[in-house]
DNA sequence: CTTCATCGGGTAAGCGGTTGCACAACCGGC
DNA sequence: GCCGGTTGTGCAACCGCTTACCCGATGAAG
């Protein structure tokens, strides 16, 4: 029906810029400039132009845009593995935001290696994306912040602006956007609901020295403890990482050890919470009539299994990240360096208050 | 330390192939070549060019090779949401299959929208992507065919090859792939687990008449029934779509209106199982000492709900159409037009055997 | 009826690579 | 000692688009 269904069949070469000008009767600089649309233009002959682009079914080569120098279109991301919910949902924040700016958005994941994490960002270099987004947990040393350090100067000079998100900041004179969310915070808030509803004995799944988000999420663990007087008994922090098996393991090693000596469990994220639910329920224990138990995310396992939990706002972690870098204000900008979101409790059916007798135990 | 650190800092213009040239003391044809490896260069040059390429911390403008008629180096997946986890997955397979060989990967999502479909494909026809990898569910009309043959032919004339991926084939003269996986065979061997297993009334949740993936799971469910002569009760298919939201919404609905006249269910997918459960808990109905369940896709929420359920290869769908479309054989091409992979049962604890007694019921 | 902004549009110089073609240097064989 | 064949490089022409600069036409002002 269309000319292009007719006539710009397959094998044949993609029209140009050149085909549209010759089409229209007017000249290449002319049909740029319309459809870049920041010029003024006599409406015949913009008409001209617009009918010749639909006529040839033309789309302006992407490539062929950023050579030129018009600015990049799209932002990039680099994550861990996009099925991990954490992630995804980040860079579906990513995504949707960087869709409203009429950008696209380059993925790239790296498993957890460092190696590869060093290839992407090489990779969205050439790239010259607008802006690279770093998300996720890591050991914040020397050595991390060197790294980051060359990747934002490697990237300000490539005109990139590098985005760590859910990462700790490195000095002030690097150029790069932080992005953080409160694991403090929500830590405290859903460890002081547990004391609330009179837990003593608190388990902490999850531990790993050294990580920032589980270093910052016992942070808010053990000044709840302290702000409520409470003991604080390291023996109560299991070591692990943020998967759903490490969450059975844990709890299986400590029932298999002996019989359960706390009434409550906070689980570092809710993939171990679903874990550690699933180790409780074989050994008889349910949740949370035998063991209360709260995760943290608000991902989609905790609504399966009722979990309470803190909310973290990822999709907007991720569309702050894209919004910040893409910001041109440079007074905002200045700013805007470092972006704390907050988090809150969800509550739902996982906590059940103590009786006093228990409460002693 | 490395000259880069040094004197690369920010706000400096990032090295050109010239200035490499220029540093290496050789032509850019030179570097050009050496760079991209294919073709022959003494040692002595090829060292010195490595150097400079060190020194000046180099990394080529992907636009420029893009332009200057080097292949692509980006594979595109567009699906409906990141972080519906099936369509994360598919997206885990084309980014692992897509770094593997050296692309990189760039993401568009819909929400399910044609008309940002199109936009995206647009997008992705602009930035000349090798391939254009559609996933998912969709209404397979006219309208649907006559979409896709545009894509197709268009996406062939700038070099891209279109992939469909879990969606229904097109004419043999479009230049398109498909990959597909066996709903009717999954739904068909699951359907006949819970047969075997004595359950005669089986709920069916989640048709959505004219949606190729709902339709071709209840073609299997129906085929199984048939193929045990048990009579097929078109009340015991429920519409509703794949959400999580609608397990629960379809299973209330039907509980309020009357006792349960059914002993197992089978959901369309594991988010309507994950769901059904919950609203069946609330009934007081337990899975599966009440009644059992089965679902579809072997995603996360399978495994925290103990779901016997039909496993589909996600990340090898994806994989495949990555290796698929990257295919340089024309030879292999054409016999590959159209792949099905294949599915199985994956047995956990939501069945239980009916007693005699109740299968009469 | 000039004069001069103003507006719309054309010309052409890059952007940073790739690659066909030409060519110098060096090899062994006659 | 001359010749044909490798090998390793350089030269320069693009790839498709943007944009600085320039110029012809048009209408208002003097």
């Amino acid at each position: 029906m269309s000319q292009r269904a007719a006539g710009g069949g397959e094998g044949r070469r993609p029209a140009t810029i050149r085909d549209v000008a010759a089409h229209a009767g007017v000249s290449v600089a002319t049909v740029s400039r319309i459809l870049s649309g920041t010029y003024p233009s006599a409406p015949a002959t913009r008409s001209k132009v617009m009918r010749a682009v639909r006529e040839l079914d033309y789309v302006a080569n992407a490539n062929a845009r950023g050579l030129a120098g018009a600015s990049s279109r799209s932002v990039a991301i680099i994550v861990n593995s996009v099925v991990s919910p954490h992630y995804a949902h980040v860079a579906q924040g990513v995504q949707t935001q960087a869709a409203l700016e009429g950008k696209l958005c380059i993925v790239g994941t790296t498993g957890g290696d460092p190696e590869r994490e060093l290839a992407t960002v090489q990779l969205m270099r050439q790239e010259h994306a607008e802006c690279v987004i770093l998300v996720g947990n890591v050991v914040n040393d020397e050595a991390y912040r060197q790294r980051m350090t060359e990747y934002a100067r490697a990237l300000a000079a490539a005109g990139s602006q590098l985005v760590l998100c859910g990462r700790p900041a490195l000095g002030p004179d690097v150029p790069a956007l932080v992005v953080e969310y409160d694991n403090t915070g929500g830590a405290y808030a859903i460890t002081s609901h547990l004391l609330s509803a009179g837990h003593r004995r608190i388990l902490f799944l999850g531990r790993r020295d050294g990580y920032t988000t589980p270093d910052s999420r016992i942070t808010g663990y053990r000044r709840a403890l302290a702000d409520h007087r409470v003991p604080h008994d390291p023996g109560l922090e299991i070591d692990g990482t943020m998967e759903r098996s490490e969450g059975y393991r844990m709890i299986r090693q400590r029932l298999e050890a002996g019989p359960p000596d706390f009434t409550a469990v906070f689980a570092g994220n809710d993939l171990i919470a679903a874990g550690a639910r699933q180790a409780l329920r074989e050994h008889g224990l349910r949740v949370p009539d035998d063991i209360s138990m709260v995760g943290f995310d608000d991902l989609p396992p905790a609504a399966d299994i009722d979990l309470t939990t803190v909310h973290v706002p990822h999709e907007e972690l991720g569309r702050t990240a894209v919004r910040l870098a893409l910001q041109r204000d440079p007074g905002k900008m200045a700013m805007a360096q470092h972006v704390l979101l907050g988090t809150h409790i969800i509550v739902r059916d996982s906590v059940r208050p103590l009786r006093p007798a228990d409460a002693t135990t």
